[in-house]
DNA sequence: ATGTATGCAAACCATTTGCAATGAC
DNA sequence: GTCATTGCAAATGGTTTGCATACAT
């Protein structure tokens, strides 16, 4: 679908939640809303902060992180912790969903598109729930960790041998 | 299957894991790992420490965040970051598989057992990816969090009503 | 004997909080 | 005019780090 249209409609979905629940319609609010759904992929707060100071509106961390609790109550909004300190999000709509592949030693992460593993039928079954969204983390060793992992176990294999080795003789 | 075959077999697989990487079998690791594995659900940092500063071993938080590094790294413990401050943790051998269901908005975690969603037939085709472990998060909103939300909307929704009403006079 | 691991305390830093000023209603 | 929201700066607190000591190898 067409980015404009996906932002028309979560501004839309944005006022319809602010009413109901007897927020303020700020224009900081908007703006940050604007902002995050410009861009597809992670994000962290302080990038979200400068990227915001570039251009033309500038907010306060304070209200970065009070607006964004609320996009994330009224599921606009996705938040993850992979394990580093600093959490990370992104847009909930427009975005294919996707599990979550992080490497444990370097702390890379990739996406991966699954076959949609949790089916809406699923979450229906789900009891005294209502299911905003859900994420799938998987954990393990990239390729490029593994290798170094490989050659350091080998080498500690070889030194354990020779330490035997001379214990023996 | 049995605890206590369970934590024989945990131990022997943290000693290989600490002899590959050449790492010092101290009593200080064994120990955490038998606390780890002498309980079930949830733990975070704070109630291991003052749970072992409890029983006859005493270690410091230092050492704690340094072995919990290995235990996830060798994938015998499971870290959780479900969105409050701070990290949970728990056993990964003993545990059936479950997924978490977080509620938005008391941060309540629920434990949900699930049909197994990512077989290991699954896990296998991830290309250039050694899965250790996976988490499923589902975040939504918990029944009780439910009634009170819906209580709030309707009364809102009464209050704009009758400011509309007034504008209209 | 060597160098890794421990324990302590200080440092770090993302996030939260308090409060005065602003502005949505 | 009210009171929620903003922005700033200070506080918080889980986690990390530096360094001297202890101890596994």
């Amino acid at each position: 679908m067409d980015n404009s249209r996906i932002k028309e409609q979560v501004k839309n979905e944005f006022t319809d939640y602010l009413g109901l629940r007897n927020h303020r319609k700020t224009p900081e609010r908007y703006a940050i809303l604007e902002h995050i759904y410009s861009t597809k992929g992670h994000f962290d707060m302080d990038s979200l902060y400068n990227a915001m100071k570039q251009s033309s509106f500038r907010v306060s961390r304070a209200t970065l992180y009070n607006t964004i609790e609320l996009l994330l109550d009224c599921g606009l909004v996705v938040k993850h912790q992979f394990g580093a300190n600093v959490s990370q999000y992104e847009r909930a709509y427009g975005n294919e969903n996707h599990d979550h592949l992080i490497c444990l030693h370097c702390g890379e992460v990739r996406e991966h598109k699954n076959g949609n593993l949790f089916t809406p039928a699923q979450q229906k079954k789900l009891q005294r729930f209502k299911t905003s969204y859900y994420s799938m983390y998987i954990y393990g060793t990239c390729n490029k960790c593994m290798r170094v992992k490989k050659a350091e176990e080998k080498k500690n294999k070889l030194t354990e041998n020779k330490n035997t080795g001379i214990k023996k003789k």
